[in-house]
RNA sequence: GGCGGCGUAGCCAAGUGGUAAGGCAGUGGUCUGCAAAACCAUUAUUCAGCGGUUCAAAUCCGCUCGCCGCCUCCA
């Protein structure tokens, strides 16, 4: 069984076969870095951070590289606009990438280039492409020969002919062809400046990824992701740039993932409806933006609302839930008793990962993999219960390995990484806040209720439990006491 | 205008030729003093609409309608 990954470019999919043996090479194209990350951003990060841990999980090794932009057009002017300039700004809001990242979860990549840090790269390479004809000087500025290179929009699908034919190409008088895109960019006073062979100035953006790509991949690699929005013109041009250099193919497979919509339309700064990855995660712990994240396909969109949250949010908690009853099961059960558990029952704690790995190895199919959880989870719920007072050690010890199978493969996703019991108790202290009421308050209350109860009076007994419920508190009655949850919003 | 994607229950969502996973919500039952949680049962004769191919289609083809994205910076 081998697994299967869409490539944009054949809009098919087919086996991944790395290039060397047991050894993935992977480029993602990261953020540019002026501005807090957006969920769009956290989608990005998770998607290819669940596809290096599984392809890690598969035996692959992974190198896995993603860039930081920290030279560009919105840099200088946002720099400008709050008197800082472009160095103290990308640092800053790469720091804050990093903390986002930190508190998603995400691992690091194996190295995290800068686009400055290799502007020798880039002449290097830009001189490669005129020397070949593929590039030419325009005053202090350098463009590509769009036209020189024959599969230019194989890609995106779509011819230059058809570009040309939309009213949005705006015409550069400077260049040969409208398409053409910029290379090198003379600089103008003020900005920051490398000095080139074409005089002062800074790197196009896409020309550092061709650079960096090279650098640490070399010619040809495995993979290379991004948002669906790069695949024109940036991932276009970067085909163009390298290809046309190298004379070899570039990139094997193509992955693109979806946008993050809100109220089915893209974020974007300009509509405004933007939520940054803090807003989210002050609202939601991280693991309920992942499973949100993976509830979906990736290369589909994700619609963003309270509730799609709120009901990862409660899934989540049945998860976790479950975890937290089995943990408490008895530490011994009666060795060679019979099994309690129906063959049936049986087949599907057994079969977790495989049927995990089969939705996974199906381009990475999370939200099947997911409901292979909940499946898997309601299976230890129904056998747990129908345990008997003294179960068969034989029986403990499945519904234990199923549940340290379940957190195993949940960790590929980044879910159930914490103590069940410890995340029960950290989430009912989050809902605590602002509710007004405090921990001790409610377990008085408790006490209250259940002394109305041994003395039978019900109607004091329901009409505490009434308050509590009044302040979004639900209790719990069992056999080994009274326990307590906050409603979900 | 060019290119691409999507439309599956109240909501979210998997399923790419063999007879509709899963989650959230709902209903009935077990349990409970009553509840809650959990479990059991149940909830789409049907997959935007129409036509076609096939023994067989949500899945393939054609057309229509609706929504979205890219073509300009964008995850």
């Amino acid at each position: 069984m081998s697994l299967v990954v869409y490539n944009t470019r054949t809009g098919s999919k087919a086996p991944l076969e790395p290039i060397e043996p047991g050894h993935i090479r992977m480029y993602v194209c990261g953020i540019t870095a002026y501005d807090y990350c957006h969920i769009g951003h956290a989608r990005s990060a998770l998607v290819f951070d669940m596809i290096v841990r599984y392809l890690r999980y598969r035996g692959y090794q992974v190198t896995f590289i993603r860039n930081f932009t920290d030279i560009d057009d919105k840099i200088i002017k946002r720099a400008q606009e709050q008197n800082t300039t472009c160095e103290e700004l990308s640092e800053r809001f790469i720091r804050m990438f990093h903390e986002d990242m930190a508190r998603l979860g995400v691992a690091a990549p194996t190295l995290e280039p800068k686009a400055t840090e290799h502007v020798g790269e880039i002449i290097s390479l830009i001189e490669e492409l005129i020397k070949r004809d593929l590039a030419y000087q325009v005053g202090n500025d350098v463009y590509y020969k769009v036209e020189q290179f024959a599969d230019y929009g194989a890609l995106s699908g779509r011819s230059l002919d058809d570009m040309q034919a939309g009213a949005r190409v705006s015409v550069n008088e400077n260049k040969a062809h409208p398409m053409d895109f910029a290379l090198w960019k003379g600089s103008k006073p003020g900005e920051p400046t490398w000095e080139s062979p074409w005089g002062p100035g800074r790197p196009g953006w896409h020309i550092e990824c061709s650079a960096m790509s090279k650098k640490y991949l070399g010619d040809t690699f495995d993979i290379h992701g991004g948002g669906k929005d790069l695949v024109f013109p940036h991932h276009e041009n970067e085909i163009a740039q390298s290809e046309g250099a190298s004379g070899k193919p570039f990139v094997k497979v193509w992955i693109h993932h979806g946008f993050v919509t809100i109220k089915d339309e893209k974020m974007s700064k300009s509509l405004g409806n933007f939520l940054t990855i803090r807003e989210v995660l002050e609202k939601y712990p991280a693991e309920v933006l992942r499973l949100f994240v993976f509830s979906t396909h990736y290369r589909n969109p994700l619609d963003y609302s309270e509730t799609a949250m709120n009901d990862a949010a409660s899934g989540l908690e049945r998860l976790y839930g479950a975890l937290a009853e089995l943990a408490q099961l008895p530490e011994a059960g009666k060795a060679g008793a019979a099994s309690a558990i129906g063959a049936k029952d049986r087949e599907k704690l057994i079969s977790i990962e495989n049927r995990f790995q089969q939705a996974m190895d199906n381009d990475f199919n999370t939200a099947l993999a997911l409901g292979n959880f909940f499946e898997a989870v309601k299976t230890m719920n129904k056998v747990r219960q129908g345990l008997p007072t003294v179960p068969a050690a034989e029986d403990l010890a499945l519904l234990r390995e199923s549940a340290a199978t379940l957190r195993h493969l949940a960790a590929i996703l980044g879910l159930l990484t914490e103590e069940p019991a410890a995340y029960m108790a950290a989430r009912k202290n989050a809902l605590l806040q602002g509710l007004g009421i405090t921990e001790a308050e409610i377990e008085a209350l408790i006490a209250a209720r259940n002394q109305a109860r041994k003395e039978k009076d019900f109607a004091k007994a329901d009409a505490i439990r009434d308050e509590l419920l009044l302040k979004q508190i639900e209790i719990k009655d069992s056999a080994s006491g009274t326990t307590w949850s906050v409603k979900a919003a």
